[in-house]
DNA sequence: AACAAAAACGGAACCGGTTCCGCTTGAAAC
DNA sequence: GTTTCAAGCGGAACCGGTTCCGTTTTTGTT
């Protein structure tokens, strides 16, 4: 079946370690190379990449952890990332841990013991378990989505979109605004974008702000949004992710309310959908895709042991859509 | 750094060879079971899988190609698969192909180069390269989501629950139909389902179908569905997938048509976003995870050549919602 | 033409496991 | 008390590459 260098080596009459020399831009003379470019041709002969991880006692693979695959944000960056590191004749290995935190501390030892060159963590909460993998596995790793001061990490402007937001919201008039945030262990989604947005509100006018929490998935948001409606009647939802937004929403179709005029939301993320729904979401787009590929980029230079930015931050914009009121100021 | 083999033998007092067969249960004594289980420990000896592939000519690595990881069907096929490859010991590694077929021939033979046990194809059209690639690497395979005579294929039952689709329509008074459909070069999604639907329609009432062709995407959904609706003005669109149907959505929004009244409508999929809109869609939903599950079963068997079905066929529910009026009657 | 330097090449060791083969030992069988 | 056999173990070869080192060949210089 599939030759090896053996092979190739005794169908050209020359040594392995000759042929070995080729394929690796060693010196080979002119008649030499002839040959064994015919025998490999011939043969369709590649070289078997474990015999040479064995040897270089690494590999060209860059691990990839992931808390889901079904979710926009992620496959996004995913995406970003294999683009990118096939471009730099890099792989990406995926590794789903469905979140599970302790996986995520497996697989970051399987990681190292598949002898990987670098990890790259899409981050939600990073523990002392993780620091400790981290320093025990000693290969290079790159954080996404959340801030370490002891690793390099890739995060969003979380900060500075939920600023924005808070000015966003204020500016069209709004006074009666329910933020419906997350759990604090979440220093991105659930600490940053709600200190940008309180900021915010704090240098605005006069207004009245309830902080909600609730859990990243639709079905909890509905229900939070449910209870909230009926609490305080807030003329806004602005809300720490899409996907709560999304609950929001159909939380207020049940109620029949129409947004925006009733009730108006804003999410973050920038997710698909956002735009697919009617009413479209204005949000806070985040762009995971070239995230990933810078994050791509760095990951590489690590490994190359080029020096990089211990923080990067990737922008976000603001989009309008029709989730929110922009002509009329309410409540004065 | 991390240790080998001979490192845990000398630790031990023993040849290598006996560290081996201890691992991998062959007979040792209980004396020096006791020794080497003591210096695997000292150490936190793992054996290097490269090593271990190399004499082995084999991984326990499944290959798993897949045109794209944004879409729902995609990802939930992932989930499906790597779950329960992880429960067997098996490890999934996914190639995205970003859509290109030629792409997808690359990854069949770089898969082959690895040394994988075998290949999961998430495929949308087999070409005779496929075939050709197919039958040089000589690994197993198995397609997921097209069926071809050569290779063990999972698909969904796309056939019957166009036809259940089609009786569904007509059940509900709809006279008018607009079929929007995909290229004929996708077995499964182009031809089968439109088939099934045809022959629903074959054994019903009289009535007028319109069948027309279009992009998978939701703007080429869109930018054909205006036309239809100003040439034909059907009272339902039936879209070959849920992308589609959501295109079609967007264009009736627009039309300031209301939905299901106006215009109704129906998708093939049941991705989640058809849940989260409104109004919801009603589609034909497709089990995508668990048919990744029983793909990662079939592999594994025919891995360890265990005899399986050429065939298998993943069932399928029609979920009723709001996008079709089940009420009315429609013209008679 | 003689010689130094550089290029080309082969041989062997090595990476870290697994497996085959053969030797020793102790217990069971006769 | 031999013989028999299996369990337990060590040694060595092997998987398929890379790399070091030393020898041969080529090239260039004077």
């Amino acid at each position: 079946m599939s030759s090896t260098i053996s092979d190739i080596a005794k169908l050209a009459g020359v040594a392995k370690s000759t042929v070995s020399r080729f394929l690796n831009g060693g010196s080979v003379g002119e008649a030499t190379r002839k040959k064994i470019e015919k025998a490999i041709k011939e043969t369709g002969y590649t070289p078997n990449p474990f015999a040479q991880s064995l040897k270089a006692k690494k590999t060209n693979i860059i691990g990839t952890i992931v808390p889901r695959l079904d979710s926009y944000a992620a496959s996004q960056t995913l995406i970003g990332i294999d683009e990118q590191l096939k471009e730099m004749n890099y792989q990406m290995l995926i590794s789903n841990t469905s979140q599970s935190l302790e996986r995520e501390i497996e697989s970051i030892y399987s990681f190292a013991n598949q002898k990987l060159a670098g990890i790259i963590l899409l981050a939600t909460e990073i523990t002392d378990k993780h620091i400790q993998a981290f320093e025990a596995v000693n290969i290079p790793v790159l954080l996404i989505g959340q801030e370490h001061k002891e690793f390099h990490s890739l995060i969003h402007d979380d900060y500075h979109a939920g600023y924005e937001m808070g000015q966003y919201v204020l500016e069209k008039g709004y006074r009666n605004i329910a933020y419906l945030g997350v759990t604090e262990k979440d220093i991105a989604v659930g600490v940053k974008r709600k200190q940008g947005f309180k900021q915010a509100i704090s240098e605005g006018p006069e207004c009245q702000v309830h902080y909600y929490e609730t859990e990243f998935n639709i079905p909890a948001a509905q229900a939070s949004a449910y209870k909230i409606i009926k609490e305080s009647k807030p003329s806004i939802f602005v809300c720490a992710t899409d996907n709560i937004a999304l609950g929001v929403l159909k939380a207020t179709y049940s109620e029949g309310l129409t947004i925006p005029k009733d009730l108006a939301i804003t999410g973050f993320g920038g997710y698909e959908v956002t735009e697919i729904i009617h009413p479209s979401l204005t949000t806070a787009k985040f762009f995971y895709k070239e995230a990933g590929q810078t994050a791509a980029k760095h990951m590489v230079d690590l490994v190359n042991e080029r020096p990089i930015e211990k923080l990067t931050i990737s922008k976000y914009e603001i989009i309008e859509r029709e989730s929110v009121d922009t002509n009329s100021k309410h409540i004065l």
